[in-house]
DNA sequence: TGTACATCAGTGAACGCGCGTTCACTGATGTAC
DNA sequence: TGTACATCAGTGAACGCGCGTTCACTGATGTAC
């Protein structure tokens, strides 16, 4: 029953712990409220009460996971805008690294993206949802710096091209019954044309 | 405290309201589970039990919630693509109904398109989600067929323009302070785009 | 026309459940003398 | 080196809450005689 007590320096661990079961079982999970304070804890392996010596409530956790996602995602996108060198190259990359992420972490993804006008609002700090956009806008400015994007509004496309993956990584999910094509296919098709590229 | 009973024949009156008042709830609610049957009792006026006359159980009520707002959607769709003649004008009509309606019912929108897996296998026959995009499949198609369209390939492109409008329906919603741009002349871009309209 | 009765729409109280959170605690571990 | 003690990580029991659902009921209304 007990659980093995961390040394006395590193109590610190167990909120690491905690935070790593949380997207666990947030990566997987149809919405957050999905997700009790009591399953975390189960998941990590201690009593529900425990989740307090390192977090204020419930909301704390969800916060912390959210924080730690943005930085996995942009350090995805930074990650693939790195592994090509030609603008269009890497605008490809980039919406690829980005969709993949979605697909991937269905639950978090859906805590960053999908949230409810007030818990976005009360939660998030305008930068994070900017930064997500910003490499976007950047790339896309770069492909026509570079002549490979025909666009005339690099921001404006850029956001389209935003709503666009975002409902590449959301919709299939959501209508599983319906046979969708391949995502790179789709992907290409959307990246080509709201990027303009020639 | 007593709620004036219904004459005689028209109990059936009741379970209108129960979904009336479903409807307006789930219309505002960020999720469906945030909407619970208590909270539809409450708004239609009535005790919770009363609901059991009615529907087998809450999971019904929503059920009902789901096939009535696919009714309307597609009828939305439908009256849209009445309006215009040409080609071009009528898919970009259709789209326009399309994103106008999920702005306009967040909720139930969210119900029909942003269900988990899960829901979404249990809940819905493959043939709504399918109806939903057969229309915009065909108005692409027509397109084509008129020389308005350059796509190759209307039902991949039908496919890519669906992610692309429900991303602008839900995306905006979810990340509030970002600056979004209209939707018109998203919109617009994300047509003439994705259709390879001329 | 009057009355007993079946039917029907809707109710109030209660159930068991899992939730988030609080509280006083336990027991191991490092530290002071 | 030994021992008392403070500190710290984590626990079990309990709380109040709102949920979905069940149950036996109430009271109005139409119908049969």
């Amino acid at each position: 029953m007990r659980r093995q007590v961390n040394p006395r320096g590193q109590g610190g661990r167990l909120r690491q712990e905690i935070l790593d079961a949380a997207v666990e079982l947030l990566g997987r999970a149809a919405t957050d409220d999905g997700v009790t304070l009591r399953d975390i804890a189960r998941r990590a392996g201690i009593a529900a009460p425990s989740v307090y010596s390192h977090f204020a409530d419930r909301a704390a956790i969800i916060d912390a996971v959210v924080a730690e996602s943005f930085a996995e995602l942009k350090a995805v996108a930074h990650a693939a805008g790195e592994e090509a060198t030609r603008p269009a190259d890497r605008l490809r990359a980039l919406c690829a690294a980005y969709v993949r992420f979605g697909q991937e972490n269905p639950g978090r993804y859906r805590i960053l993206f999908e949230a409810s006008e007030q818990e976005a609002s009360a939660r998030r700090p305008a930068s994070d949802g900017a930064a997500a956009f910003t490499g976007l806008t950047a790339a896309l400015a770069e492909c026509v710096a570079d002549g490979s994007s025909a666009s005339t509004d690099p921001a404006l496309d850029a956001t389209a091209l935003w709503a666009a993956l975002h409902g590449l990584v959301v919709l299939p999910r959501a209508t599983p019954v319906f046979a969708w094509p391949a995502t790179e296919v789709l992907l290409d098709r959307i990246v080509t044309s709201l990027g303009r590229l020639t």
